[in-house]
DNA sequence: AGATACATGTAAAATGTTACATGATTTT
DNA sequence: AAAATCATGTAACATTTTACATGTATCT
């Protein structure tokens, strides 16, 4: 009996590296960095998770390399899409989505919060708060910065600012049940 | 040189097993249904999952297990939490949470749909709407069940209560967003 | 008779995180 | 002279997912 060639992958990091080497192609060093923002907002990954799962992906001849040498500066590896590369993204546009599972050790706290410190459970969620409106505030910049007149938008243009208006929206959502929570548990009574 | 006894651990289902635990003794069975709601909610854990960190925690004496024989029932190890449990269940409600990194392969998707089928992009879409439609309803039929009275909340239901109000804002974000995608890629004009 | 609920696990594979490792160049 | 940026990796460990494994009791 034969071993089946491909097996079933995760197929997560793997697709958000495809996404990123389509719209440019770029080094293990570049998409580390494009993990740490845009692509990154949604989906992060460390270099060293990078390097390994873009070592696959070359097996699998997904992505070729192309060394390049700048004088000054050490030798880098540049990654494209084979055409095998971008029929695999082409294919998996067409899968539906695994429902998301939303996964928050914070909401988990929350729900704890009796069988412990009330008070520094309530600090942490003014923290949480002021992270978050930090991130409504980056992506509202980046927002303006890249799409200035969003009525105006090309069909290029409208994937990514799409994902950022969930972005915002998410940032927002996050703000506002913070505050419900602060005030439900008498955080303004205190402060003010 | 000694090794240090306690490593560093994800401590991530752990401390969602001791909230829940804390809330009511249970058997590895009865969690895997509760992480298939209530706490499932904003936590997901499998059975295999649940039984080796239960060992694991025991193995820690965070948790103690009791059998418990019904008759016509295979019989079960009731697990509670020891005083060690409580205590570190305490602590790690005093840490700050780390921020949360929101990892949406959905989103990914919706950034590379030009690599694709649009079209199908779309579809899904709509069908991830459907699915935080129906959650959405789900949270909000738990939430007249159980707190039919939000301004008459006592601090004992308070946290379950805040929990399940950032589940309904979440789902009520995730359908608006889905809504200005859909209008924004046309899908009102072809459907009306 | 077959499906579902109850009940607890082991094993293998995939994925992700943290620590270690190296070395050149540029900026402070 | 030290720190940060550029550039690429290996190794160890932890976590998560999927498949396998077993057996009773109840419901349809």
């Amino acid at each position: 009996m034969h071993l089946v060639a491909c097996m079933m992958r995760g197929m997560a990091l793997e697709h958000a590296i495809l996404v990123s080497l389509a719209e440019k192609s770029a080094s293990g060093y570049d998409l580390a960095r494009r993990f740490d923002k845009s692509i990154g907002f949604f989906w992060k990954a460390t270099h060293q998770q990078i390097y390994k799962v873009l070592a696959r992906m070359e097996g699998d001849e997904w992505i070729a390399a192309t060394p390049v040498e700048e004088p000054g500066r050490p030798a880098k590896k540049v990654y494209a899409l084979t055409p095998t590369g971008r029929a695999e993204l082409a294919r998996w546009t067409t899968e539906p989505t695994p429902i998301e599972t939303l996964r928050s050790e914070f909401a988990v706290k929350i729900r704890g919060m009796n069988f412990g410190d009330r008070g520094a459970v309530v600090v942490d969620i003014a923290r949480q708060r002021e992270r978050h409106v930090d991130r409504l505030a980056y992506y509202e910049a980046d927002c303006t910065k890249h799409f200035p007149d969003p009525t105006a938008l090309g069909d290029a243009d409208l994937p990514a600012y799409l994902v950022l208006r969930g972005g915002i929206r998410t940032e927002q959502t996050y703000i506002d049940w913070c505050d419900e929570m602060l005030t439900a548990l008498g955080h303004e009574k205190e402060t003010r």
